[in-house]
DNA sequence: CACGGTCAGGACGGAACCGTCTCGTCCCGA
DNA sequence: TCGGGACGAGACGGTTCCGTCCTGACCGTG
């Protein structure tokens, strides 16, 4: 019986390691020590450092809420944005996800994973109120792919950048990505 | 005399290098090898592989034409993105800009280097046209640091999650991102 | 023709890291 | 009380890499 305690503190010291160190650079002797775990411990649960890392992911999967319902399209859009806001914006997801959006074009199995805990459940969350504003007759199906990339694609981009991201952004951002998908139909 | 053709051969090899390994997993000895030179010819030139990566970088900064003047917003946003499109899908560039990006957040050196030959230089590219449709009053100048955004953020975005970027995608693009610039105004 | 500098190639010490393996300790259930 | 398994700690061999150094060939200049 594999004790869960040191199962937790291991991916949670691998999880802060990959934010530091980058999956390049991630070490297992340091995510061991971090822990407070010997390495054994580590390769008793998984056959090498991917697997590790994998497991790991998981761990920044959960989003933060209810999916938005307003009413209207423009709020939706709005709050999806706030909260692609604040999850960019967590340190740990802010240091991790470039590095592995990055790694995913040389690594398929990390590739996957991160489609898997991060990209796809993030986007199924928030397609649930494009397809409500879609039933409304509010959006184009056309457009909801677009107006996806829109929630999200700007803000990390700017984050990346190391230029800000404010309310007035968001707001202006907002009247954008719903004028064009507004106008669709 | 440190023989020219010889450093064009080591810039070559390590960008080559760069976009298959990025620049954690980037090995001199290979770029060495790769270049058919000996490691000591890389030495000679730059104390370490931080500074020949930055040199390296100079050599993804050009900008392929210039300055879209279709004469309206619309064609200026529309050449815009199909130029970043076009540059963003450049093999090299495709391979180590996400990198770079994720690397930037943890080597400040790197960050300046990317910033000064390729951020820097492809925005200030870019404004000219914006610039111009602010001039025509075709754009208010609160919203030229949106519409910049938007002519790339969302095609690195897609592109980096494997999905793809067609015409019809940067048509609907450009109205929206026109739509909201111009109702400033 | 000798000298100074560059060249390709590669050996070298030192460091970092992976994954395996061995300790001796601790805890739990039979 | 005893055995089995997980535990922390870390030694170990093998690999990879950095940055230095050495070798012998080459080339232009004085």
């Amino acid at each position: 019986m594999l004790d869960p305690a040191v199962t937790e503190a291991i991916t949670i010291a691998a999880v802060a390691e990959l934010a530091e160190s980058g999956y390049a650079r991630l070490a297992v002797d340091r995510v061991a020590r971090r822990a407070g775990v010997g390495k054994s411990a580590i390769y008793r649960r998984w056959p090498s450092k991917l697997e590790m890392t994998v497991d790991g992911l998981a761990r920044l999967s959960i989003m933060t809420g209810p999916v938005p319902d307003t009413g209207s399209l423009r709020g939706d859009v709005r709050a999806i944005m706030q909260a692609a806001l604040d999850w960019l914006t967590d340190p740990r997801v802010r240091a991790v996800l470039p590095d592995l959006i990055a790694e995913s074009d040389r690594n398929p199995v990390l590739a996957e994973a991160v489609a898997r805990n991060i990209t796809r459940p993030r986007l199924a969350w928030a397609r649930v109120a494009l397809d409500r504003a879609h039933a409304r007759g509010e959006l184009a199906a056309d457009d909801i792919d677009l107006v996806l990339d829109l929630t999200i694609a700007p803000v990390f981009w700017r984050l990346t950048h190391a230029r800000p991201v404010d309310d007035r952004y968001l707001d202006r951002l907002t009247e954008l990505t719903i004028g064009g998908g507004a106008a669709g139909h």
